[in-house]
DNA sequence: AATTATTGATTGAAAATGATTGTTTTTGAA
DNA sequence: TTCAAAAACAATCATTTTCAATCAATAATT
């Protein structure tokens, strides 16, 4: 068995139970111990899993899971940065899409003002909202446990009440050719729904999105603008032949 | 069994119940007594709980305050037996609603089973509903800032659809003639929504709810069973002559 | 054919486990 | 309160399991 078909294998497993032993693996691929421990040697240079004692677990690429609450604590300097700039897109009397995620909930404190209606999605963006006293709509649906994102069939239909001047979606990839993508497609075909719903299109992502791809496809490039902050690992030229991009300073 | 998996029992269980015995844990996970203690001691080298005579504790870290919700603990015991014992009457496989506020949120906690749907419109309950594995759909609509409920036409739409083998509201007020009652009409247009689309419908209040009765009706007594706790204060004589009335020992 | 990469088996070392020990803490009856 | 029995404890040991390192055999590449 080719290593690539193993490695299908033993990451799926993973995904699946959190955690897996090696026994399972040997079972499971018809490989030798030893192959299998060489496996999980290079997976966990990919960073692909966590070695452990007997197995292999998921790796958790936040520190501690804090429930519900916020987390994915990385690059929060930059989406702070992102999310002080898309705030001030925002003018008063307007109604405007909140994505999940902690890139637009960044936005949250700089929004200074009156007579502005906000929809998310997002249950743990509410509290800031409320506490803004932002008058909040949340879209109702199944609760993704995870993220605490609304997602499914009824939160689609339930958008649909809504139409937005601005909305403000994260993205978890950006790519020249195949545009933004996310790794949930339940997640995807909301965000596509809220682009539809809306007059003006922010997609909000910091340096490391760019040049990624993942799974399921939100929209294509030019569909949407884009706010980042400016680095210098990104080469931002062959976006902005495609869409408007506005790199705020770090 | 790992280690790894063996925390998250751990972990698990003291997130929930607050305390676990050395016992438990032994039963739980099928390792010896040896191997739990030197887990224990693992686990709160890493500050994940902490370390009791007979067993372990959940670390309190800081002061969790619910600022949406400054947590209304006011006549809790009744509440909790409240709801243990509208939780008993559920079954696997049905679909429940349960009501914003604290006293359906009681009922989570007894809440073991399979196979169950809930729907709620207080986004207090999601995250201990998500954190019991329960597959939770919230409605959407207006967020009421006090309470943290969602209201409104967007609710009630949302509402539409979904249908309930039970559902357990809360109420402010109990009164032999006019019926259920409470304070918002907002939230009472939604009450009734929901009436409408259950099967059996449970109406839960403590015993200082009876003879009051609030700006907004929700429904008639008949309309609906009660579930309260027993109480010298209260003659329930008059209410059972018109619906079914489960008190509950104190 | 020679070289390189991958594999499975073997080895002693390291880690984890369960049982046992004697000690400390808790409990409850005097 | 005091004291003895019971329960829970940390420390230690022997056993089992898992580990990394090494080696020879096989497969793939040059």
């Amino acid at each position: 068995m080719l290593f690539s078909q193993r490695q299908e294998i033993i990451l799926s497993l993973i995904d699946h139970q959190k955690v897996v032993t090696l026994e399972e693996l040997v079972q499971e691929t018809g490989s030798s111990e030893s192959t299998i421990r060489r496996d999980l040697d290079r997976l966990e240079k990919a960073k692909k899993l966590k070695r452990i004692h007997g197995g292999a677990s998921r790796i958790e690429d936040k520190a501690e899971e804090p429930s519900l609450a916020e987390k994915n604590l990385r690059n929060v300097e930059e989406k702070q940065r992102i999310g002080q700039y898309a705030a001030s897109l925002v003018q008063e009397h307007e109604c405007i899409y909140l994505d999940a995620g902690t890139t637009a909930m960044q936005m949250i404190p700089h929004l200074n003002l009156e007579n502005l209606i906000v929809v998310t999605n997002g249950i743990q963006l509410v509290e800031p909202l409320v506490e803004k006293g932002i008058p909040t709509y949340l879209v109702g649906g199944l609760i993704k446990p995870k993220t605490g994102a609304m997602i499914g069939s009824g939160a689609i239909k339930s958008l649909e009440n809504y139409r937005f001047d601005k909305c403000f979606i994260g993205i978890n990839g950006i790519h020249e050719d195949w545009g933004y993508t996310t790794p949930d497609p339940e997640e995807s075909i909301l965000k596509q729904k809220v682009l539809e719903l809306s007059q003006e299109k922010y997609v909000l992502a910091d340096p490391s999105k760019f040049g990624k791809s993942s799974f399921s496809k939100v929209a294509l490039l030019e569909e949407a603008f884009i706010i980042t902050v400016k680095s210098k690992n990104v080469q931002l030229a062959s976006f902005e032949k495609k869409t408007l991009v506005k790199a705020v300073e770090k």
